[in-house]
DNA sequence: GTATCTGCAAAGGTTTTGCACTCCT
DNA sequence: AGGAGTGCAAAACCTTTGCAGATAC
């Protein structure tokens, strides 16, 4: 956690930029938070609960800085909003999300497979890929029990 | 073309809606434009060339019904509107995309090896997985020649 | 004929921006 | 001290909704 901060104070300060209470407040919300996928409304009120003064805006214009940086990842599960989850900094984010399509849950998945269709795309498109995407839309386990 | 309209209609009817003008203008936009990945306002302009009467509240309307019908596939190229194709029929829409980071193109690719990958997510998971939706980014042909 | 559909305008929700003030270094 | 960062409110987006009038079947 510690370290995690020290990262990002060099990370920030590398580009010009300063680690405020406010960004710290944000970062300590990820770390700390185990809902692993949220959204700009759902930071503002964890925030909020330290330093009630912070403002939405704040709050956006700090997500979009850590984008930028690679300190947060930006999802899109179409719910809306955008929604945030810390880069644990390997390579290519290797993960992938099942979203259901009944109950809107979403999980994660540490398997990947994609190296060698990254490689055949690279060869026969001739696109140099730098990372993906890659969700799966279906039930989960408690909404197929329920459905039987 | 025909057919596609003809289908469309059954498809409609079966669910106890119109074939109006307005709807079909729309999948003809979709059938003789080349641009594939179009978004509501652009779909807007193009139908009004024919039809100058229409409003925008009634593309908006037609995409959402068209895409719980299946005839429409809806895209998100994280470019601050949604996108939308003719879905293709084929089974678990088998395309993926390209996006360049550097100029934002988007290109599709019709490799599919994810069978094993999803059969392996079933089984571990046990999530019943329908759709997938994988996106690559990168950089194109021509912005790295361009670098060069 | 009647339920569905449309166009318009207004409302809704998320995200961005302008500006004066504050704070970090 | 000085630029970077903040909070507030307003604006800018895209998208949805209510309603009276129009239309497909």
């Amino acid at each position: 956690m510690k370290d995690i901060m020290e990262n990002i104070k060099e990370e920030l300060k590398k580009s010009g930029y300063k680690l405020t209470i406010q960004r710290k407040a944000i970062i300590e919300v990820f770390s700390e938070q185990n809902a692993v996928h949220l959204s700009p409304e759902e930071i503002y009120d964890c925030v909020r609960d330290k330093y009630p003064n912070i403002g939405l805006a704040t709050v956006y214009r700090t997500l979009q800085l850590f984008e930028e940086l690679g300190i947060l990842y930006k999802l899109n599960f179409d719910d809306g909003c955008s929604r945030y989850e810390l880069n644990t900094g390997e390579e290519g984010h290797q993960h992938h999300h099942l979203i259901c399509l009944s109950c809107g849950s979403v999980q994660e998945v540490n398997i990947d497979l994609l190296e060698s269709l990254e490689s055949e795309i690279e060869k026969t498109k001739e696109f140099k890929i730098v990372d993906h995407n890659l969700k799966f839309f279906g039930y989960c386990k408690d909404c197929k029990d329920k459905s039987q």
